[in-house]
DNA sequence: ATGAAAGCGCTAACAT
DNA sequence: ATGTTAGCGCTTTCAT
């Protein structure tokens, strides 16, 4: 593979013009220039980044760091954020920690080691002090749902207010009286922050009538279908659930035990994954702009490479609600 | 960041001793080598990749090229990949081709850019043609489900073997008589191995007695959804589809026109992605192992890597049929 | 067993 | 505007 060197010699200048010729700096006369660009194109000169990066200090290279790719939310994600890198010429460097912590640090180190310039982080894992290996080696990071550290920035949906939307739907329109909230472990912070959204509208709207109960599963599919039957011991008339593979497992089983949905029991869902919309009553739920978050941190991070000096932000994406039929109605 | 040259003068010794010891070669004697591991680790030392990859001409970056990561297929694949790269220690270099030929290109000129070491392909725009980049730079490749070139391995689930299965299941188990192929476009390679083993199937059964009906269409939800009308014309009392987005498709359509599945049509789908399991009738489908393959590639890309000289090979992984309810019998 | 020196491909400071 | 020089961090001859 050709290299600056080569070029230098046919144009029979210095290493340095060609350098300079090919990144656009100025004090390159306009023939000279030419000539190099002209056998750089004939030769199939390609810049070696890795070679430059050693004394730029730029490697183009951003860590994305994930849970688990095949959960079709980190995907999305992923995909915006992929989007929005590949424009700017920035490699990405994909890290699948598959929910574990162990695997999670030695692809921090990893990150490091390949001297990325970021880092985007979708973490469920990571504990505060699992970052400073980024930050003893300058490398930014935008934190992703998750607000690891006060130290980075944190893009995210909000939680509360979807679920102070969806709450209100199923107490004002759909006429609900007894709900039960289907959450996952409340130690999770969406968790923390849907339950206390629905809760909240609930005191707002003050309807202490409404009956609610809370349990907690594991927010999966089967955590969804297992816990149905104790869910109905509640006798609720709606269920509302912390994402949508919990309201699959719901309606599944209420399929397999002959259980109307949406008559004999509504199903609210969050998410918006796209089962949702295909199921034989679609699912009414929550929508996260999953793209629009990936592209809004990667481009969160690319601000924050050029611009080294800027603070910390936090940029809230507004979640939508979105009315289908499982809940017994169509606006 | 602590380098090379700091230890080496930390413990009175030429950065060459250094580097011979970090790197486990002979040549070092036991207390100076114990000496240099020691004060490496307290300051914390981490050899830059991309530096010695300027000497030593491996980067240990590889490419995954995928058409689209928030596709359940591509994603475990993608998984299976990553789980054998990262015991190996090699960086993934992320390539979400939006099933985007000149997308894809350019990402192939990145990867020759940094010097990828090899990459795995999983590509249904790429031309033969398109991989001469890889071959002029002397990169390794290893395509997944399409044998772009013969040039490189492939690895790749039986689509034949698959289609062949599900049929005689059909035929000798179910006892379909009017049976409807909904494939994807006929260029495709799937749609014309499925086909194929589907038919030959019927010939070899010696069925001439069953009416076979072939439809094209786009292989995705929507595709099935929107073509069922169109199916139902046939008067089958069972289809067999390209892929489980599609079977999918074909199933919600029944539920919303009052439909029985499987009493009045039996669905089979292909690929088995986690839906088919889920759904109010679970689909009867062929297993492919996704995972698995992304391990059997990742791992002859390695071995290839080790071993410049071996020819490509091709690695076939066996379907399995998954009988679930949607052809109206459980084994 | 260790050191000295050269060089991978590139950029940047300094000179001219 | 161009060349010279040095050096990024590492590895690898070749000496000793």
């Amino acid at each position: 593979m050709a290299n600056i060197k080569d070029i230098a010699k046919l144009c029979g200048v210095n290493p340095a013009t060609v350098s300079r010729a090919l990144n656009g700096q100025k004090g390159v006369s306009e023939n000279v220039r030419e000539s190099i660009v002209k056998t750089a194109r004939k030769l199939g000169y390609k810049k070696n980044p890795l070679a430059a990066s050693l004394i730029t200090r730029r490697s183009g290279l951003i860590g994305l760091v994930v849970p688990d790719i095949t959960n079709p939310y980190y995907a999305r994600v992923a995909k915006g954020v992929s989007s929005v890198l590949e424009k700017r010429g920035y490699a990405i460097f994909l890290c699948d920690c598959d929910r574990d912590r162990n695997l999670e640090n030695r692809y921090f180190e990893m990150l490091s080691n390949y001297r990325v310039e970021g880092v985007i982080l979708i973490s469920v894992t990571a504990q505060e002090s699992d970052l400073e290996i980024f930050a003893r080696n300058d490398i930014k990071v935008v934190c992703v749902d998750n607000p690891i550290s006060k130290e980075y920035s944190t893009v995210f949906n909000d939680n509360y207010q979807g679920a102070c939307d969806i709450t209100e739907h199923l107490v004002c329109n759909v006429g609900v009286k007894r709900l039960v909230a289907m959450m996952g472990t409340s130690e999770a912070t969406t968790t923390q922050q849907r339950l206390r959204g629905c809760m909240d509208t609930l005191e707002r709207l003050g309807r202490s009538d409404i009956l609610v109960s809370t349990m907690n599963v594991i927010a999966n599919y089967k955590g969804g279908y297992e816990n149905t039957e104790k869910l109905l011991s509640f006798k609720p008339d709606c269920v509302f659930t912390i994402n949508d593979s919990v309201a699959l497992g719901v309606f599944n089983y209420c399929q397999h035990h002959g259980i109307n949905v949406p008559r004999e029991l509504k199903i609210a869902g969050y998410d918006d994954i796209d089962d949702a919309s295909l199921l034989s009553v679609p699912l009414t739920t929550v929508h996260q702009c999953k793209y629009v978050l990936g592209q809004k941190a990667a481009t969160q991070l690319l601000s924050e490479l050029e611009n080294p000096h800027t603070m910390p932000i936090k940029i809230e994406l507004l979640p939508k609600l979105v009315v289908r039929e499982s809940c017994g109605e169509k606006l």
